[in-house]
Formats: structure tokens, C-alpha cells, sequence
DNA sequence: AGGGTGATGACACCAGGTGCCATCACTTCT
DNA sequence: AGAAGTGATGGCACCTGGTGTCATCACCCT
């Protein structure tokens, strides 16, 4: 027998997730979700740095399977499509979860402090697409520019894919945002 | 003679930014702040929704700059292009104030929960643009669209113009970046 | 057997933020 | 003039997120 229950990052993330859908995130203490998982608040906050993170905890694999997508690219690719690459490669992930991801979103939008968690993590992923541009030979400048560009495509796609009534796949809602992106940076 | 001292709120903001300047952001308590400002801090929070807020009360008056000068462009010009001309309308105010300027986003780039604050306003400026060019008429996803396009632009820009360095005059820094965005969307 | 080690509990504490009521100068109504 | 209303503030209790610190105790290694 372990000493501890196992799993204590895992338990204490779903009675969070369960809590924030039963009573609402802000009506929900810290105190409450490590309870319900048979631990402390203080044991909380040795694996979350805060109670927003609880919901972010996916964020570092959504910026690892970017990278590596974009690193795959082929050599002399642009350098936005070695990001579409990059975007292409969380499409299957998102669209497996898709009631997961969209009852996650409708929490995070209706929620400014998560709304703010939330950006900081796609400025993290600007950055990290920035690095992996400028290890492709692109040049800083341009790798800034293209890492914006590319999150920006992805954030519109994806609040397009996580509406209620959409039924059209991450992937080609990301590729219809690239094609009006370049029709908006061109008509001027 | 009132029975308070006027502009509390500006007494306020005042005791925020030198305190934040003399000790660091996150060694200085409201208490210190409202002290200082001769007022309690039960009146700091009437005055500003939290802590952070105190750094970002031009957000609006940048904001409607921009909605302003970008509903002032001709009504042919294409929707970026009305983008960048609200992002004109911005560039005398911000060259006036460099030195202040550079100093506010030396503080918040040294603290993620400002930037988090940060980020957010730039999403309610996304907002703002895209309400802006719909009223010209400029369909829903484009729009959208012309907008993060914009903000990419302006963060870039603003990015290169508040480095210590920097000589160059914010509108010629952002037509720069709106140049490379074209390139960069383009090539693929 | 005995000494690390690492996750946890227990507890005190701080600071941000809110609800609630009192206060009091100034204004407006009668 | 006097009464009633208004609006910004003070004061205070309170909650909750978050941290520092030390004790605990099952497991591991020697």
C-alpha cells in the first residue's frame, strides 16, 4: 500500500473541473476542491500555482505538439506554413475533446481572470513559435510577425470551432482563417 | 473649501506609479498607496476595480483614439487600411510620452500578472476594432480578422519602439511591421 | 537498525478585495 | 430657515487566495 492515495496532481485537477461545473468557478474555494479530492489547501498549491492554472494544465502539451509540428516542416517551407504545420498537428487532440474543450471555453469566457490566464498562455505560445522560427533561420523580426500571425489565425479558428453549433474540423476552420488573413494583409 | 481634497482618484494614481517606482510593484500594499494619497484603501477600491487597474486607466482614452481615427478614414479605404490610420491617430500621443511610457512597460513586462491586465485590454481593443470596421460595413469574420491583424501590428511595433534604443517614431515602426506582416503572409 | 527523502498536514500569517453602516459637507426642497 | 436628501469617504469585520515554516511519517537505501 502507498502511503498516499496516487495520483494527488490528477485527483485534485478533476475535483476542481467537477466543482467549477457544479457550483461555478468564483463560488468554488480552494479549500472545497482539495477536500473533495482528501487533501489540503495548502497540498493544492504545491501542484498548482494558483487556482486558475488548475484549468491550464494542457497548455504545455498544446505548445509542445505546435513546436514539434512546426519543427517537422519541411526545410524550405515559409515560415507560416511551418506554423500552419505546427497548428495542424493539435487538430486530431481538439476534435477528439471537442464537448471537453467547448464546456472548458464557455467557463474561461465568462470569466475575466481566467480570460487573462488565458492570453498570457497563448503569449507563451507566441514565444515559444518565435524560438522555433528563429532555429528554422528566420530572422527575429519576421519570426515575431509570423508567430503573431499564427495565433491569431489559431484564436479565430478556434473560437469559431468551439461555438455551440459549429461542425466543421479545427483544421479547416484554421486554414479558412489563414486564407482570409492573407485576403485582409493584401486589400490595402 | 470642499470637504475632500479633489481628484482622489488622480491623488491615487499618482501615489500608485511613484510607490511602484520607489519600492517595486509587488512590495507596495494598497494601504501604502491610499496612505499616501491621504485616503483609505476601502477608497482606493472605489476608485479602481483592483491593484493592477491603477497602471491602465489610458487604456479607454487609447482605445477610442483608435476607434475614432479608424472610423475617420475614408470610407473606401480597405478595412487594415483604416485600421492603420486609427493606429496613426495614436502614434503623436505615444512619442510625446517615451520616457513614461518605457518606464510603465518596464514594470509590467517585470510582472506577469500585469501583463496579464495588459493582454486582456489589447483583447478589448480587438473587440473595439472589429465593432468599428462591422459598422463599415465589413463582414463579421474578416473583420475580426483586420483586427488581430492590427493588434499584431501595434504590439510588434510598440514592442521595438519601447526599447531603450529605439530612435524611430512609432508610425514609421508600425507601417514597418504592417510591410513584414504583408511579406510574411504572403510568402507561403 | 538507522539515517535520508519527499509528499503531506497543520498552523499562523499577509494582502487583496467586499459588504455594510456611519458620517458629514453640501444641495435641494418646502 | 429648517428638513430631507445625496454622494464621497471612513471604519470595521470578514472572506479567500496564497506563502512560510515546521512537524510527520511511510518508504528507501545502506
Amino acid at each position: 500500500m502507498a502511503r498516499w492515495q496516487p495520483d494527488a496532481r490528477s485527483r485534485l485537477a478533476k475535483a476542481a473541473l467537477d466543482l467549477y461545473g457544479e457550483h461555478g468557478y468564483d463560488r468554488t474555494t480552494v479549500a472545497e476542491i482539495a477536500e473533495r479530492a482528501g487533501l489540503t489547501k495548502r497540498t493544492f498549491f504545491r501542484h498548482f500555482a494558483d487556482k486558475r492554472e488548475v484549468l491550464f494544465s494542457g497548455s504545455e502539451e498544446l505548445e509542445r505538439l505546435i513546436v514539434t509540428g512546426l519543427a517537422a516542416a519541411p526545410p524550405d517551407a515559409a515560415p507560416l506554413d511551418a506554423v500552419m504545420a505546427g497548428l495542424d498537428a493539435t487538430a486530431a487532440m481538439f476534435d477528439e475533446r471537442r464537448a471537453f474543450a467547448t464546456a472548458r471555453q464557455a467557463v474561461i469566457t465568462a470569466h475575466p481572470e481566467l480570460q487573462e490566464r488565458e492570453l498570457i498562455k497563448l503569449e507563451r505560445l507566441t514565444t515559444a513559435i518565435t524560438a522555433a522560427l528563429r532555429e528554422r533561420g528566420v530572422a527575429e523580426a519576421r519570426a515575431l510577425l509570423t508567430a503573431r500571425a499564427g495565433v491569431a489565425i489559431f484564436q479565430v479558428a478556434f473560437g469559431r470551432w468551439a461555438t455551440p453549433g459549429a461542425r466543421q474540423t479545427l483544421r479547416s476552420l484554421m486554414h479558412a482563417a489563414r486564407r482570409d488573413l492573407r485576403d485582409v494583409v493584401l486589400d490595402g
